[in-house]
DNA sequence: GATGAATGAGAATTCATTCAT
DNA sequence: GATGAATGAATTCTCATTCAT
């Protein structure tokens, strides 16, 4: 992620990939809670070579969390230039919250504190200006109603992705069925003036952190 | 949760229901982490009292969920039975959404393991029933649009509320702005068909017991 | 040490008493590098048992303390109102040097950061205020020189006392040799001019936690 | 600290001063508790480089200990050689404290049983020699009591060192304080008989070994 | 019946030392 | 010859649950 000075060595970097390999998969099926030996064991390494990388288990979800927002944010910003935006509007969310679901970890972590970290926030903040970007563009095709913002995006995406996810071991797929309906209220017809003003991009992130984990770090 | 034989005695009565009273706060406030002593603290009882009535915490878990079920249930209950359906069908996911965002417990649990338990499966099941003729009787008035079943009023409190609890500490009320949002889009105007068959009412709530939580209970 | 509201059980008490013991041995022994696994080892209880009543190793370490500053602050009260100050000023010192040179505990924790805990703050003063009063005692019969202060001795008792120990092993009883230099350093006759002013009591014990532990706890 | 038969190529002699002089700052300033990986960053130079050289840490430390050592053994036969003994003597323990208290890699090695090492046991036999003497002409001067002999004035350095380093940090310079009070017990004048016999030099620096660490290296 | 004490199984993190490049 | 990566063994501390009083 950072620039690191010296490129690492062969091994090195083949080992790190593997911890972060290991680590999105762990996080992703089992959450936050899952310890870092988990990772370890999978990565088929030992603990200290993970904290030598990472010295803290924070810092390794924040790495896998910076991935997956890179990731997100590209194609925000693919999506942002589409020669359709509407479509492309459509096509952004519906992708989106099928991420969330494919990744507990992005799932859990989702507006905690890790997102306090400044690479997350600049990932976030560039995000946030692609979907505006998107919107923009949308909302000038009339496409979709114009008291929406980036930043409702962002929670509703996160709302769906999160209670999709629970649902997706029953019923795979039926998070599609949300994101319809959620597409349907966007559109302009028959919009009602809504009750409360949008949050900022900055409250959507930074909020959770004390809303969620008051002691600090969960783990 | 069944009736034990003899009628509690008098004292042990007091103490359980201080315990109950103490775990909703609790766990409300703090979270599912929120530690057993600390419920026994506020209850001003020994751990042991609390593990002689609930085997297990996630016993005393479900006991608060329970309680909170049948407030929900009986708020549907009411709604369905009310004169003008439609209003009354807003009222009841509002209300349903801000009972989440107070209640921690309700919001992490929710979709959890624990809602295999045979009380909380009869209970979400009473549940289901009033809310599916509180959705019958205001699509008999066209207020809403037909494809919509109960457990998408389920899954879209659980969501909405989810998220929304996440920002109340930054942007309070801000939710309200989400549920508007939801409520356009189940209007039957402008509705576009979905793409999903709606989950079943056990789908809802068996389903996240393996999603969240594969390796058995998170505590 | 402190007031517990209700007293501990009859078994909680040997525990905890088994507990200080083994805690008292090991740290004078062994030195505070010890783990809490031996201190619990030693007392025949899991760590977690000393956990429970010392919130951190810290507090255990603490507790020790306490105790011995108790037997010092009390061994000095009775030298204060000692008939013959000289002679009682001369045992206190020899026996606080024995009680430092027995304890690794103490003489590693001498001044340390466990010193501004407040109960041992208070044991400090305490003390202070009755190796003053022997002194002033000592000093109107001249037996002593008139620039020394209480500081002064509980300088010149922590640094013989921890080199002393370390001689112990090999030249017991050595360090009484070095407890008689002092004393004839301290004595009216012949006494030069000191270079520097008497550290307070503060200074005293306020300043080692960060001359000697720069990164916070040693632990 | 043998001489390797062949020299050191001349990037290795550079590697290896570089080495020393980043161990004694970082060794003097955070103590023997500051890691290897420490030294090795002040350095420049990889860990592994540095046990090439020193095959464990105790041996890096010992070679520190060696150039303080040889040091102190200089100054003291410059002393044990000037014209004024006893004014030599007098800046030499000054000195010599001085130099404890700036170095908190020799203060907390002092008597361990790093001094064990043959190295280390030379320059200490050296050392005392010079003090030796330096004490006898002293002593031929009547400047100094004649029953102190060079042992003692090891351990009052190493006393009143290690206590005033502690107290550098709040009270700097009250260390002179103390070496005052030394002096005026070291003076002829009003000397009682002591309580016991010197410690031997090789009790002086063997003994701590067992008594500070027990079960071995504290690393 | 009720209590608080005890515990065992982890979790994150650190560091001296060894090994592959 | 030098490097930085890897590791295993420790250490402090937590918590659901069981036991003795």
């Amino acid at each position: 992620m950072a620039l690191e000075s010296p490129p690492l060595r062969a091994d090195a970097q083949r080992n790190l990939e593997r911890i972060l390999e290991s680590a999105w998969v762990v996080f992703a099926d089992r959450g936050l809670d899952a310890s870092v030996s988990d990772v370890a064991e999978r990565a088929g390494v030992g603990t200290a070579t993970i904290f030598r990388r990472f010295p803290t288990k924070d810092d390794l979800v924040a790495a896998i969390l910076e991935r997956e927002l890179e990731r997100i944010r590209d194609h925000a910003v693919a999506a942002a230039e589409s020669d359709d935006p509407a479509a492309a509007l459509t096509e952004f969310i519906t992708w989106a919250v099928a991420t969330f679901i494919d990744d507990r970890c992005l799932c859990e972590a989702a507006g905690g504190e890790l997102f306090a970290r400044p690479r997350i926030e600049e990932l976030f903040s560039e995000l946030t200006v692609a979907v505006e970007q998107l919107l923009s563009r949308t909302q000038a095709a009339q496409a979709i109603r114009n008291d929406i913002v980036a930043s409702d995006i962002g929670f509703l995406v996160n709302a769906i992705g999160h209670a999709g996810m629970a649902l997706e071991s029953t019923a795979p797929g039926a998070w599609r069925r949300y994101v319809g309906l959620i597409l349907d209220g966007l559109r302009p017809e028959g919009a009602t003036p809504l009750a409360h003003d949008p949050p900022t991009a900055r409250q959507l992130h930074e909020s959770n952190a004390k809303a969620l984990r008051p002691g600090g770090s969960r783990f």
